[in-house]
DNA sequence: GAGCACTGC
């Protein structure tokens, strides 16, 4: 057999040898195949049988280590003999326990040499003919016959039990037999993914992967973007018997989990192309408004918020047999979350899976649904900064294996500034453009900055260079006889252009607004003027950077200067090779760019922006081809970092600087702060210039401040933001503690604490930190707890108002205003795509379009709220026959709108599942446009919005000036933006406090004062009738925590009382009977009310009689049965009074006899 | 008179 494979034809042709191959590979898979089926049917084995035949499958391999102490233990689990003395162990430490935990130990696999890569690149087509050309190894007939012997065993001892424990085992038998050594799924891939698959390091790490993930409940995958872990991993599985229905213990489904969305329907897509499958049958994919995926997808992509859905329903996540997180070196809020989550998903289900064998064992029966198996859990890693997941025991009892997977990636040289410009980087990367265009190959420039404002500014300066450069070049070939000396221009850069870009005033404003910002003129660096002619050559000669040849290798060279050179010259040697071996030998782009010293003509500049507000068009231009003697650059915010990767790119160029948000805990207030980037994302950043080809990074920074100021890794988000949704997530999911959750790294205590406080203003949780129905509610919405608070603010108050005929509406306000706050305010326009070379006419177009943006915020424009504004925009926008004429008209983020609308919808069908009585009523968009809200419904949404934000109250002092109650300091400020600028009502309350200038205030909704007092209320467990007090304190009238008292004034507490009483609060009698009710019982708590007759006549009659409380009511009842009762009828429908009252005097004693009843 | 990196249920 193994000689057919390896017949020689020397006289055919290279393409015929190709298919006569094919055509006998083919041969030998059908007749192997067939074999091994045979095979499958004579030997029915157990699981644990099966995993030695795949351990000794990989013949000519020796034992791993693991292997050889785990090999007697199976064996003599199977009942077959051996020679080897035999560790006792319990099966859940055999998953758990596995090699010592030294650091070495952990990276069972490490880097590959291309050359054994080469020797298997050719045999391996399929993994079907990979295991068929194992088996016709020479040793493979002694093997089969000692594991024929050893099947032969099984086989009696298993037919032993069957006698003895009867017809109950068939099941658990049978499935067990399928599970045999058929742990292969056969796949028929294209023929072109068969051939780019394998030019993929990771597929010759097959075995290594999923022999880890057969021995360990968790492993970690470490390997860069491109080496086809987040595509092949899940393969792996699927061909492993994962997700397959046959195989009982792995039929749950494979689920990989990204941070984006978009990611998950590009690998989706992939995926399912490379198995030769259609997307949504064996291959789904599911995002928060998408999800294509059948009952037989035994692949699953999705985003981490939708598991982290799932496991709110499911801890054990039933579905699945392996979970795969992948990219959780980014470290977001979610995949944190479920890496803690998942670590007691499996603990419990191998727990379970541990107690149904002993049961059955015992000789019990599990029904076929209810069976557990373990769950595998695939932690995947850009990083081998893998320390917060294994380390300690929080996480993992035993630090899970680490498994690196190698990338062909092409070479990226690092080349460091020597000297760092603290204020001034976006001089530094314009000039760095300008040069790299000017003196080195094709290949297109990658430019990392801060922000949008940077993007276009830079845009358009270099867009005005490469204009001037084509002209110049022009002139200069028309006169080229003429033998011109340099004209004093930088390449046919105009000087005067490249003094502008640095001294631009508009420009050095923005870059002092950076964390660096101290004056200019005291760091020294900053002179403007500084630019001449000959600075500008020099400060691009070699001299002035320091040059390193492996980004991977950055860090330990800076770290140790003095062997620097030694270090440098083996990397450069190692480089090289690996340049030779890996690359296309095109000259032109293999040269080292420091050699290219002759002069070559710069073309055009193809200059592109890119961040992630831009327009889904303008967007996808970068991925567009570039002309002939074009040259690509495209200015870029961190999107390029992770989200996207731009084709083509052969230089970097890294301000190492980001924006990012940041948040002052006790005051709740946001910046947004440009500050170093870390070092991992600066090799990120490199790794961009490497995909096509060999590339170069240039970092406007020096590698002293790479090294010393540079954190190694970003802080997980968790670290940075508010945890008030996460704390809530947990403490629904039954996790009372939140800081004894195994977070990889946990948010800071003070940040749980205030995260509890806001969740207790919100009624989310009780004083004691308990969570409340209330907070159960919110926590099933998929949004921000003050959101969901809102909108079953305003839910409970319409099912009060019962039968209001515009309650849809009102319904349709409250989810669009909830989405409103949710997103970003879409009246913020973008000036994205615009010829901005066109002076005059830039000038009156950006004229017109605020004008046009102006009337339009009037138009729209609620004065008492910006929530309810932009919820009147997105319903103007769902009811425009042109919804892109729509944004494009009113200066609305289009983008934006779209993501609101569904939003929007999703909310809408969340709301109506869960008040049934309402659905049905489909609500129409138009209507809602032609039915603005009405005054009172306004104020009813005004109230919720108000409970969703009750601690962030803001009270003005003058004009537009505010002080809010979470910021001591300093005064906060309406913005211009908002729609209550004219306004500027006494009280508001805002969503987000911002500072840019000043601190702003945004998202604002008028409040009125009585929103703001907390209603009195009756205590069950004390029978008396509290109000709350906040006691101020001090000359700025500083706001004490509240504290409840009883009511003094007897009238009021009398009508306190009263509502209770009607609310049903006092005698559950009268609670049954609400729905008869004629009015609302809180109008008795309004003074105003009062001079309503029934209002009137049962505060007096209560007040009269001095009832306050159920011992009082009790008291004077047992007096006088008739008492209050046509007081009491008074509020009940005319139509139900016939009907004998609910609650009377003996239904009282009835009711009241048993005290348990009442509490 | 003024601006806001990037995600997600």
């Amino acid at each position: 057999m193994c000689d057919k494979l390896n017949i020689k034809k020397p006289t055919l042709s290279k393409s015929q040898k190709r298919k006569l191959k094919k055509i006998e590979e083919e041969k030998e898979r059908e007749l192997l195949s067939a074999k091994t089926s045979e095979l499958l049917d004579k030997y029915k084995i157990s699981e644990d049988v099966s995993l030695l035949l795949q351990s000794s499958k990989a013949i000519g391999r020796s034992d791993t280590k693991l292997e050889k102490r785990r090999r007697p233990m199976q064996l003599s689990k199977a009942g077959v003999l051996s020679d080897e003395p035999v560790k006792e162990k319990d099966d859940s430490d055999s998953l758990m326990d596995d090699e010592p935990t030294t650091p070495e130990n952990r990276i069972l696999t490490t880097l590959q040499t291309d050359s054994d890569q080469l020797i298997h690149d050719d045999e391996l087509d399929s993994k079907v003919i990979m295991s068929a050309e194992e088996v016709c190894e020479e040793d493979e007939a002694k093997i089969r016959e000692e594991d024929e012997n050893m099947y032969m065993n099984l086989q009696r001892t298993r037919r032993d039990d069957d006698d003895e424990e009867g017809l109950q085992r068939m099941d658990v038998s049978e499935d067990v037999t399928v599970q045999g050594p058929a742990f292969v799924v056969h796949v028929s891939r294209p023929a072109e993914v068969e051939q780019t698959r394998k030019d993929l390091p990771i597929i010759m790490m097959e075995q290594e992967i999923m022999e880890a993930i057969n021995y360990h409940p968790t492993v970690i995958i470490s390997g860069k973007t491109g080496c086809g872990k987040t595509t092949q991993v899940p393969q792996f599985l699927y061909e492993a018997g994962f997700g397959s229905k046959q195989f009982s213990s792995r039929s749950g489904v494979i689920g990989i989990t990204q941070p984006r969305r978009v990611a998950v329907l590009a690998t989706a897509k992939r995926v399912a192309h490379e198995l030769g499958v259609r997307l949504g049958q064996e291959v789904g994919f599911q995002v928060r408004y998408d999800k294509k995926i059948g009952e037989n997808s035994a692949i699953k992509f999705m985003t981490d918020g939708i598991l982290l859905r799932e496991v709110k329903s499911d801890l054990l996540l039933r579905r699945y047999s392996v979970i795969i997180l992948d990219e959780a070196h980014e470290r977001s809020l979610n995949t944190d979350i479920l890496i803690g989550m998942l670590t007691r998903s499996i603990k419990i289900r191998q727990e379970e899976y541990m107690r149904q064998q002993k049961f059955i064992q015992t000789g019990g029966t599990i029904a076929s649904e209810k069976v557990i198996s373990p769950l595998k859990l695939i932690l995947m890693s850009a990083t081998l900064r893998v320390e917060d997941f294994v380390s300690g025991q929080r996480l993992f009892p035993k630090p899970p294996p680490v498994i690196e997977v190698p990338t062909r990636q092409y070479s990226v040289t690092i080349h460091f500034s020597k000297r760092t410009d603290e204020v001034n980087y976006m001089g530094e990367a314009y000039k760095k453009v300008m040069s790299i265009h000017k003196k080195l190959p094709q290949g297109g420039i990658l430019v990392f900055v801060t922000g949008q404002r940077e993007v276009d500014n830079l845009c358009e300066k270099l867009r005005k260079s490469s204009k001037e450069l084509v002209v110049q070049a022009a002139r200069r070939d028309a006169s080229e006889k003429k033998k011109l000396d340099d004209d004093g221009s930088f390449g046919g850069v105009d000087m005067k252009e490249i003094a502008e870009a640095f001294d631009d005033a508009s420009n050095t404003q923005d870059y002092r607004f950076n964390s660096f910002g101290e004056d200019p003129s005291e760091t020294g660096n900053v002179n403007y003027d500084d630019f001449d002619e000959e600075d500008m050559y020099e400060s691009d000669e070699e001299s002035d950077w320091e040059t390193i040849e492996d980004d991977s290798l950055a860090n330990s060279l800076v770290e140790d200067g003095k062997k620097f050179d030694a270090l440098r010259a083996a990397f450069k040697a190692l480089a090289d090779k690996k340049g030779s071996e890996s690359t296309e030998p095109t000259t032109s782009t293999e040269a080292e760019p420091e050699e290219e010293k002759k002069p070559f003509t710069p073309g055009k500049l193809r200059v592109l922006p890119l961040y992630a507000m831009l327009s889904p068009a303008a967007q996808l231009r970068v991925f567009e081809e570039v002309e002939e003697g074009e040259r690509l650059v495209v200015v870029a915010t961190n999107v390029a970092e992770t989200s996207l990767t731009i084709p083509g790119i052969k230089y970097v160029v890294d301000t190492g600087r980001a924006k990012a948000k940041s948040f002052d805990i006790k005051t709740g207030m946001e910046t947004y702060e440009v500050d170093w980037i870390s070092q991992a994302s600066a090799s990120q950043r490199a790794g961009r210039a490497g995909r096509t080809g060999p590339g170069h990074c240039y970092r406007l920074y020096s590698s002293t401040v790479f090294s010393n100021t540079f954190e190694e890794s970003s802080p997980p988000e968790i670290t940075r933001v508010p945890v008030d949704g996460v704390v809530l997530l947990l403490k629904s999911m039954n996790i009372p503690k939140v800081e004894n959750f195994p977070f990889p790294t946990p948010p800071e205590a003070s940040s749980i604490k205030q995260a509890e406080r806001c969740l207790k203003a919100l009624e989310a949780l009780d004083s004691d930190g308990r969570l409340t129905p209330l907070g159960k509610a919110m926590s099933d919405y998929p949004m921000s707890p003050r959101h969901s608070r809102m909108l079953l603010t305003v839910i409970q108050m319409l099912k009060e108002a019962r039968d209001y005929s515009r309650a849809n509406l009102v319904l349709g306000y409250a989810v669009a205003s909830a989405a409103a706050l949710s997103l970003q305010n879409p009246l913020i326009m973008q000036f994205e795509g615009e010829n901005k070379n066109e002076y005059e006419d830039d000038k009156q177009r950006k004229k017109d379009r605020k004008d046009k943006i102006k009337a339009a915020r009037d138009r729209f424009s609620n004065p008492s709220s910006d929530a309810l504004t932009v919820a009147y925009v997105l319903h103007s926008f769902e009811a425009a026959e042109n919804g892109v004429g729509f944004c494009e008209s009113n200066g609305l983020h289009l983008k934006t709108m779209h993501e609101m609308s569904k939003l929007k919808d999703q909310l809408l069908r969340l709301v109506f599942s869960c008040c049934k009585s309402r659905r049905g009523e489909v609500m129409e968009k138009r209507g809602i446009v032609q039915n603005p809200a009405l005054q009172q419904e306004e104020e009813l949404l005004g109230e919720a919005i108000c409970a969703g934000w009750a601690d962030r109250v803001a009270r003005k002092t003058r004009s537009t000036e505010y002080q809010a109650c979470a910021v001591q300091e300093e005064p906060v400020f309406l913005h211009r933006w908002s729609s209550l600028i004219n306004s500027a009502p006494e009280l508001l309350v805002y969503s987000e406090l911002l500072r840019t200038n000043k601190p702003y205030m945004h998202g604002a909704t008028r409040v009125k004062p009585e929103w703001l007092d907390p209603k009195p209320y009756y205590s069950r467990e004390l029978d008396r009738v509290f109000c709350w007090v906040v006691p101020s304190f001090g000359p700025h009238l500083w706001e004490l925590p509240a504290h409840s008292e009883e009511v003094r004034d007897d009238r009021y507490r009398a009508a306190v009382f009263g509502c209770a009483l009607l609310q049903g609060e006092v005698l559950p009698c009268l609670k049954s009977a609400r729905a008869l009710l004629a009015g609302k019982p809180e109008t008795l708590l309004e003074r105003e009310g009062w001079g309503l007759e029934r209002v009137g006549s049962l505060v007096t009659a209560l007040e009269k009689k001095k009832i306050d409380s159920l011992e009082s009511l009790r008291k004077r009842w047992e007096q006088n049965s008739n008492l209050l009762y046509p007081e009491i009828e008074a509020w009940f429908q005319k139509k139900s009074r016939h009907h004998e009252i609910p609650c009377d005097n003996k239904s009282f004693e009835s009711l009241h006899s048993t005290p348990s009843t009442l509490v």
